[in-house]
DNA sequence: TCCAATGTTTCGCC
DNA sequence: GGGCGAAACATTGG
């Protein structure tokens, strides 16, 4: 799960700020006995991360590569990680990882990357960015230090919208391509969310995921790239000006 | 049936 | 101590 679908979720949990803990259990190692009872003061995300404020503890969940939720639903089959019961309603988490945060944890977070905070600051994270001449862009959009909730989606859609290469160093980018890459990210973080919450994500997807190219209609070129080892698209027509 | 994949952490080894 | 690969976790669609 990406930044924006996080953004999403916090927005669903809504009802519940301000709401007492009736019953909270589930397959989680976690002091469900200190959850129940408490009550949601915050919801916030940073990145991939969900983090939920109670008057009496922080808790941070993370959907790595399976995670679901369902809020006022149940899947079946399947025991939830944690489930919040309230009186207004309930929220299951699913094979995600669950950890209780400390308060000073909470307070490290730099809000000043995160691709969907109003806080995120674009000279910060192109310096950042510029400073890793020497790694592939596909390595260094992932890196959840400079681009905290872009994951192998947007890596992939991005680096389309700048006709760009996932092998490329930052370094071979001129200065202008350096800015425009990051801010492509930040600019398709918005539009995934976007489309998202219109259930319309999957078809606008250019290259991720495709056999052709939903823009020129030309092959495009599977393979793992970078450090990370992971999947990268690519339109050879489209992306093809720099081979 | 098998495989890959919207991801991260931890562990053992060099 | 850093870097690296493997393993662990866990689910579903193609």
């Amino acid at each position: 799960m990406e930044g924006p679908s996080l953004v999403i979720l916090t927005e669903e949990l809504k009802p519940y700020i301000r709401k007492k803990v009736r019953i909270a259990e589930g397959g989680a190692k976690l002091d469900f006995r200190a959850l129940s009872k408490a009550t949601l003061k915050k919801v916030l995300s940073w990145g991939k991360h969900l983090i939920l404020v109670f008057d009496s503890g922080i808790f941070r969940v993370h959907f790595l590569m399976f995670g679901t939720y369902r809020v006022n639903e149940a899947k079946k089959d399947r025991i939830p990680k944690l489930r919040l019961e309230f009186d207004n309603g309930f929220v299951n988490f699913y094979a995600c990882a669950i950890r209780p945060l400390e308060k000073s944890e909470l307070e490290a977070y730099d809000w000043s990357l995160d691709l969907m905070s109003e806080e995120w600051d674009e000279r910060r994270v192109v310096k950042l960015f510029r400073a890793k001449k020497d790694e592939m862009i596909c390595d260094v959009l992932m890196d959840q230090t400079i681009f905290p909730g872009l994951g192998n989606i947007m890596k992939n859609e991005t680096i389309y919208i700048r006709k760009l290469l996932p092998e490329m160093r930052v370094g071979e980018l001129t200065s202008r391509e350096q800015l425009a890459l990051v801010r492509a990210a930040h600019e398709y973080s918005w539009q995934f969310y976007e489309w998202k919450k219109i259930n319309q994500l999957k078809r606008n997807w250019k290259v991720f995921r495709r056999r052709v190219c939903a823009q020129c209609g030309g092959k495009v070129l599977y393979k793992k790239t970078g450090k990370l080892d992971r999947a990268s698209y690519i339109c050879e027509d489209c992306q093809g000006e720099f081979i």
